[in-house]
Formats: C-alpha cells, sequence, structure tokens
DNA sequence: CGCGACGTTGATTTGCCTCAACGATTGTGG
DNA sequence: CCACAATCGTTGAGGCAAATCAACGTCGCG
C-alpha cells in the first residue's frame, strides 16, 4: 500500500528511492476519527504522530482558568502530536480534537525509531521539518507581540483563508489569542 | 583540536566514535567577539551556526514602530543562529547581539552539510535538538497568553536566573513583551 | 420541540501603554 | 581623571486596547 499523499509531501523535502518509499508506507496506519471526537487527551501520553489525509483538527492546552489556548490547526498535509509526550512518553499538556470527520496516517513511537534506522534519509526529513517548524513558531510569537489583535486576525484569515472559514469564532479567539467577545468586535469593524 | 564542551553537549543527545568525535570538532571555527558587538544584523545573510561557549547573546528583531522583540537569550551550552536565514539563505530579519565578550564555536552552511554526510548522528542530533526547540517555542506561547506580565517576569527569573541578572530591564521587558516602563512598576510591588 | 452552544452587543473595568520628567549610572573623549 | 553625554531605571498622569460580565436572539442538534 503506498500512500500518495505522504509521499508527494516527504519528496518536496528530501528524495526516497522507490523501495524507501514502500518501506517508509509500510510504519503507517490508516485511521479515522469523527467529528467532536479527541485523538489526544490531556494526561494521556502520545503515543502516535499523524499525518492528516483529509479534515480538520485542533491542539489546544486549557489553562488553571479555564482558557483555551490554541496552539495550532492541522488539515491535510500536516503533522499532528505532542512532540513532548510522544519523544519523552510522558503524560501530555494537549488536547487535540477533530473538527470534523477525518482521516489520517499514524506511526507508533517504536515504529517510529524503527523508521529511522530502516530509512537514514528519514532523519533528514524531520530534521527539516522540526527546522521549519522553529521558524514558524518564532515568527507566530514575533506576530504576537508586536501585532494588535486586529492586525493578527487580518493575517491569520488571509494566510489560512480555508481553515478560518472552518472555524467558529471561538476556536479562532483561542488561537489568535483573544475572547471571542472581542473578535465579535473586530470583525464588525471591518 | 578537541572542544570538550561541544562533545560534551552532544554526548547527552546521540553517541558518537572518539573518530566522529574528532571529525566533528573539525567543522567548527573558535571565534570571539566583543561585548555590545553583533554577530548578525538584519538584511545579511546568517552564513554560520554558532555554539556558546561563554559570554551571552540576544536574538532579537525590530518592528515597524521601532520597537525589539527578543526571540531569545544564549549563554554557554546554547546554539545560535537565523535558521530560515541560514537554511534558506536568505536576508535575516533578526539581529544577534553579543551582550558581553563572548566564545563560541561556528561551523559554516557548506560545513554543516558536509558534517550531515559525514557523519549520519549529526542529523539525529540536530533532528532532536529542534524537536525540543519545538516543545520550548510552544510553551513559551502559551504562557505568553496565559500569564499576566508579573507571571511572566516571575516565571523568566526564576527558571533563568544566572541570565536574568545579567540583563538591563529593557532586555529583559523586551523578552517579555512588555514596556520597560511596566516592567519597573511590577518589580515594585515585590 | 427544547436545550445548549453560538455570535452579538453594551456597560464597565483593568492591565498595560504612552508620554514626560527626573535622578542615577555608565561610558567616553578631551 | 574629570566632565559631559548617553543610557538607564523610576515614577506619575492619562489613555487605550482588550477583558469581564451580563443580556439577548439565533441556530443546529438530539
Amino acid at each position: 500500500m503506498k500512500y500518495d499523499l505522504l509521499i508527494a509531501h516527504i519528496n518536496k523535502i528530501v528524495r526516497l528511492t522507490k523501495v524507501e518509499e514502500e518501506e517508509l508506507c509500510r510504519y503507517f496506519q490508516p485511521m479515522s476519527i469523527a467529528k467532536k471526537a479527541y485523538l489526544l487527551q490531556q494526561g494521556e501520553i502520545c503515543k502516535f504522530e499523524g499525518f492528516v489525509l483529509n479534515g480538520c483538527f485542533r491542539t489546544f492546552t486549557l489553562d488553571k482558568k479555564g482558557n483555551e489556548n490554541t496552539l495550532f490547526f492541522a488539515t491535510k498535509d500536516w503533522w499532528l502530536m505532542d512532540i513532548d509526550s510522544f519523544m519523552n512518553n510522558k503524560p501530555s499538556e494537549l488536547n487535540i480534537q477533530a473538527l470534523e470527520d477525518s482521516k489520517l496516517l499514524i506511526i507508533s513511537q517504536t515504529d517510529k525509531e524503527k523508521l529511522y534506522e530502516a530509512i537514514p534519509s528519514a532523519e533528514k526529513l524531520f530534521r527539516i521539518m522540526f527546522q521549519k517548524s522553529v521558524v514558524a513558531w518564532q515568527r507566530r510569537l514575533v506576530r504576537n507581540q508586536s501585532l494588535s489583535a486586529k492586525e493578527r486576525y487580518q493575517h491569520f484569515t488571509s494566510k489560512y483563508p480555508e481553515i478560518a472559514s472552518k472555524l467558529t469564532d471561538r476556536q479562532t479567539s483561542s488561537y489568535l489569542g483573544i475572547t471571542h467577545e472581542f473578535l465579535s468586535k473586530i470583525k464588525r469593524e471591518c
């Protein structure tokens, strides 16, 4: 079984041989999840790393005041996991919820290790992916510190229009770091 | 020439053979930089990746209003670079300044590529380092969204007392995302 | 149908910013 | 080594962006 979407995604980053491509796919299992179901809940250990085939997910924390902080959304072509929990085998502080009926490919911790050993390019692949991720997080931090709520909202909706259109205002506001009431007021002025 | 501090740091993450350790060190060059000098200025291409031997650095951006946003500080044992500029060979948006007379080991882009080819474990090493980095950035985002300025200040000074003690209030406040006047008022109440 | 989650709006509050002034500290050139 | 400038930390007055709280109509779902 070859997962074309996964292979196409990987080929944008590293070159694999046909044999490696097939071997790599063997480590992944397809799975489906229903709208509103949780792929991971805080307190659980994240035993998987996921690659989204379709649908949409939201990853968030709950702080002591009960507020949700959305770390990121994931749609087709995105990776999904709690890195800290996955790599250190410790209870997660994150929740990952499907916002729609979704499909993804998952790989377990032990299979991930086997993958790294079986296919050396996999180390490079994920090294580059994590590098890009760090850059994205740095940019997000700077935006949060230097832009107003309205500017952040406009940036988000123009950069990720497909994702933004799937979200409720409450989900959007928890990503932007503002209240949903205030988001409503921002939207009114434009 | 073997750089003990670098090797000790790497050994906490991956195992290298003695031969690999020596080969790895050969790719790094020691360099010194004076207090207040810039290791990188925005607009330049980041041609190095650095490992700090001693001293202290600050990495920050300047937004259009002229405000500085400090991304991170780096002391002994930390890595230092603009990942985006380094990996994509494009002009940097970051400034890296030495806060004290400092020493570091640097490796060029081409040598970094050679290193990855010569020592396969290097891919794993940096893959793991970047993974940890993503986790740290995620945590920072959540703190910024869910904690008050005072709580962020207390978290920072208690988690990084050695770094915090070296900084001016203005540097600290640009890391916390507040004005230096407000930081002064926070300090007064405790 | 009825309930719960949602988006909206207004009144009020608050955390933090802006601007301006001041003394203290640091650095620098003569 | 001193004088001066620059940068710093502090403080206060005032202002603004965003939070809080509460009320209300709407919608989708069971």
